[in-house]
DNA sequence: CCTTGAACCTGCGGGC
DNA sequence: TGCCCGCAGGTTCAAG
């Protein structure tokens, strides 16, 4: 499930491949993903050399020399996959990118619920994509008082104000879940009953979780690329997603789960309050 | 304005 | 064995 240390891990995993080759063909597979790709999308690639790659929430970033960006969004299950020869492609390949070399970067997404988009990279920030999007969590303009303003703001439960990406920019259900777990915060907690030191701890807990999450990625793949070639998916050690019912790693309280707002929420009824 | 919920889509796992 | 159902995930948009 691709969140934000996930697509954090993709990017890195796309330098070696991509960055400073010259696209010399793409191939498209199906006419859109959660919209239709640009008119004359692979023309718009093909011939350009990628001058970087990066990342903001949970979209990627490909510069290219004509001054152009390529945006890609996984959705909920895409993935790339970086390979030295072409293969026959496999169902849900919906984006094929050969380099000048040879590599071969695959976009598979069988849900599509990802997107492919291209615009001016001097726009970029306002792209009806990005134009809304709150601070990066790992930048230093998301902190504490920052934190804590915008909560006073919300009337939401805790849960629901950090999944806006107009609060802070890439947190995802898992993510959400594991930092409040951290904070010792419960998921239902309203926004205004948020105390200034619980803001402090909930900052430093999403910055926390999150670079632990990037660091496990990077560290379980070699050069950022597995064995398979699949890129951005590594083993967590969730301490509360997706564990109902299982003991609590603090203090051995079962664990629970509630829905808010249409999406699960695990938590320990022990250490969240 | 703010908040909630449905919709998009496929694959998988549980229950019968 | 196989079918059906519910559920998972991120984002946008409509409705309350």
């Amino acid at each position: 499930m691709p969140e934000l240390p996930e697509v954090e891990t993709v990017c890195r995993g796309l330098v070696k491949p991509l960055k400073g080759r010259t696209i010399r063909r793409v191939q498209q597979r199906r006419a859109g993903l959660r919209f239709p790709f640009p008119a004359n999308f692979p023309k718009k690639l093909e011939g350009r050399r990628v001058r970087g790659i990066r990342r903001r929430a949970k979209y990627i970033l490909i510069d290219l020399d004509d001054g152009q960006t390529v945006i890609l969004h996984l959705g909920m299950s895409g993935s790339i996959v970086v390979s030295a020869k072409k293969q026959k492609p496999e169902k849900h390949d919906h984006l094929i990118f050969e380099t000048d070399n040879g590599k071969i970067v695959t976009f598979n997404d069988p849900r599509r619920f990802g997107l492919a988009d291209i615009t001016a990279r001097a726009d970029i920030e306002n792209h009806r994509l990005f134009s809304h999007l709150g601070p990066e969590p790992l930048e230093k303009d998301f902190n504490a008082p920052f934190l804590f303003t915008q909560l006073q703001k919300r009337k939401s439960d805790i849960k629901a104000a950090l999944m806006d990406q107009k609060l802070v920019a890439g947190l995802g259900n898992i993510y959400v879940c594991e930092a409040l777990f951290l904070a010792g915060i419960h998921p239902r907690r309203r926004c205004g009953r948020v105390s200034r030191e619980e803001a402090s701890k909930l900052a430093a807990a999403i910055k926390k979780v999150l670079k632990k999450a990037i660091a496990a990625g990077g560290s379980s793949l070699r050069d950022y690329v597995q064995a398979t070639g699949e890129l951005g998916y590594f083993q967590h050690k969730w301490q509360v997603y997706d564990r109902e019912g299982l003991p609590c790693r603090k203090c051995k309280t079962p664990l629970a789960r509630i829905t808010q707002s249409g999406r699960s929420s695990f938590y320990c009824p022990s250490c969240q309050k």
